[in-house]
DNA sequence: CTGTTAGCGCTTTCAG
DNA sequence: CTGAAAGCGCTAACAG
């Protein structure tokens, strides 16, 4: 292995000018510093990033942790924050986690002693406390987006899930819907609440009736999404909702897929409207394109790296927060009860 | 930050024997080891993995290197090597590179320099030879899944392309095709060529014309195949081949998309195989289920990180190679032409 | 079974 | 402008 003592001895120089070299420091020869280089490039020389983080304590690179990174959910996400690393000279390394607390740590430890100085963690859940608290308190820098706690001294990244879901359930009441229905998903997710929340402000707001019965708890596996939405097509007419606002693509997907296979159709016979909106499902899925509130994964991600490299150049000082706005994507899946 | 001279100091022993109970060896009185443990737990120590990488010249994670690791076509790759970081007991990190060279090199060069000591590269082009052979030259452990060169020197998993290939026009044969067009992607990669020469091969076997017409070039933007479809459909009925067999499942969605867009139908006017039959497409595609040649990927992917965490267990000893072999996954876009 | 010592490869004072 | 020396946190001989 070549290390800066056998680069030195080459060039017949000493290891503090060789590092100073390696290190673009000014006062170096010039022509020392030719014959350095010239050295390095022969011998293919590279720093052994353990020796210098172990003195320098940094890395220069970023972790990015995300439990199911596999799932397409994340296609724009990791687009973004892919495009940000490029464009900031960052080496990013993505975290596929599970929800077992034992490997969490295990990435944790090896991560934040000597590998990376900062860190992007996407969705935290509540039991994901004690380890948002050590790195808290061990001053480890770190970034949050979508995250399930309220507290405004972490660096974080929210979407804009109240407004988001008061938007959708606007966008239905202009389309002449009254009888607007929530499939709500996982309460245990902060967004869900969120997105709870909103709609039954806007709700409220519209004036429409608001009763235990409007809110349908998909709390366990999505296909209970299926069955409840067979169950609201088998309302009498005069009773049925005119419209279903769900909290997730999936919980969207298998709604329709309830619906159609009654033999009823979307958006004719009853309109779907969803929160997520991605351009990649998980689950095949032929039926209408989907109409709901769009976030701006790509966005956030490469926000997410930009500001944590900001955050460590100084440039930024945390505690920062970021909210980001949710858009309208029109899709099939609304009818517009005001025409015919 | 805590260290193990402090914790030695605090267990009133010293660091050697902080560093054993760490290390888990046996010549430690159980009395002092409980001590030690003690401090450990309550100080919230924790090795730092630059240091001791320095040392031990290992870190015990895997680097994955994926080109545009975002595309939903690795959902099932990423699943498989994930299960296997969590059996075995790794940290993996995965990367997301770009086509630039000196992107590439900055990850290299970082990675192979004391963060992880192995590595999986997916997908590897000529243009990545410089690297490889870099890590070949200075020993460092690596698999590569489907790449580019002919080296059995090199640990490699591989998917039998030619097979698959062959056992697709087969396929087709058997259900009456025998005027099958392939569209072949960028012959850069050889993947490409190799399903063209089982396509080749079996096409001769089969006893069926095989002329350039034969072979439709899709080499640039994939929507390419979408015009070459409708300039299949064109010809007249007597001329006009039976069935289209793609070398990817982005080349059969355009296709479909081009013949669909004519107003016929698939597969009652045209029947079209794929190769990679993937669960996640990339783009949106709500024609007919695609049956095509499907390749492994969870299993390709489960298998590169335990094959590689025993070659560097010494259980395994390279050069290490295996081929996969592909299914025939059967969808809604191929016809039997023997039927009616 | 335990402690002392040296050194992994690098950077960073501090002298010169 | 350059070199010598010390030390980052850890482990692996080697004594005891």
């Amino acid at each position: 292995m070549v290390t800066v003592k056998k680069v030195a001895e080459l060039a017949n120089v000493s290891p503090s000018t060789v590092s100073r070299v390696i290190n673009g420091a000014e006062n170096v020869n010039p022509e020392i510093r030719e014959r350095v280089k010239k050295v390095i490039s022969e011998t293919g020389y590279f720093p052994n990033n353990a020796a210098r983080s172990l003195v320098n304590r940094k890395t220069g690179a970023i972790a990015v942790l995300i439990r199911n990174l596999h799932k397409p959910f994340f296609y724009d996400l990791l687009r973004g924050m892919k495009d940000a690393a490029t464009a900031m000279h960052k080496c990013v390394l993505f975290c596929n986690l599970s929800d077992e607390k034992e490997e969490r740590n295990k990435y944790m430890q090896f991560l934040t002693n000597g590998i990376v100085d900062s860190m992007i963690l996407y969705g935290t859940l509540y039991t994901d406390w004690p380890i948002i608290e050590n790195l808290s308190s061990s001053r480890f820098p770190f970034i949050l987006i979508e995250n399930n706690f309220d507290n405004s001294q972490f660096n974080q990244i929210l979407i804009n899930n109240f407004d988001g879901a008061m938007n959708a359930v606007r966008f239905l009441a202009e389309n002449g819907h009254e009888r607007i229905v929530l499939f709500m998903g996982n309460p245990n997710k902060k967004v869900n609440l969120e997105r709870l929340n909103g709609y039954q402000r806007a709700m409220t707001e519209c004036g429409f009736t608001l009763t235990p019965d409007n809110i349908v708890n998909i709390f366990g596996d999505s296909s209970q999404a299926f069955d409840a939405a067979q169950a609201i097509m088998r309302m009498p007419d005069e009773k049925r909702p005119t419209a279903i606002f769900t909290t997730s693509d999936k919980i969207a997907v298998q709604a329709i897929k309830g619906i159609l296979s009654l033999g009823f159709r979307v958006p004719e016979d009853i309109s779907v409207m969803t929160f997520d909106s991605q351009s990649h499902l998980e689950e095949e899925y032929k039926g209408p394109t989907l109409t709901g509130i769009k976030q701006p994964l790509y966005d956030v991600g490469y926000e997410s790296i930009s500001a944590i490299s900001e955050i460590m150049d100084g440039k930024i000082k945390p505690p920062y927060s970021r909210t980001y706005e949710t858009t309208i994507q029109k899709g099939e899946t609304v009818r517009n009860l005001n025409e015919g």
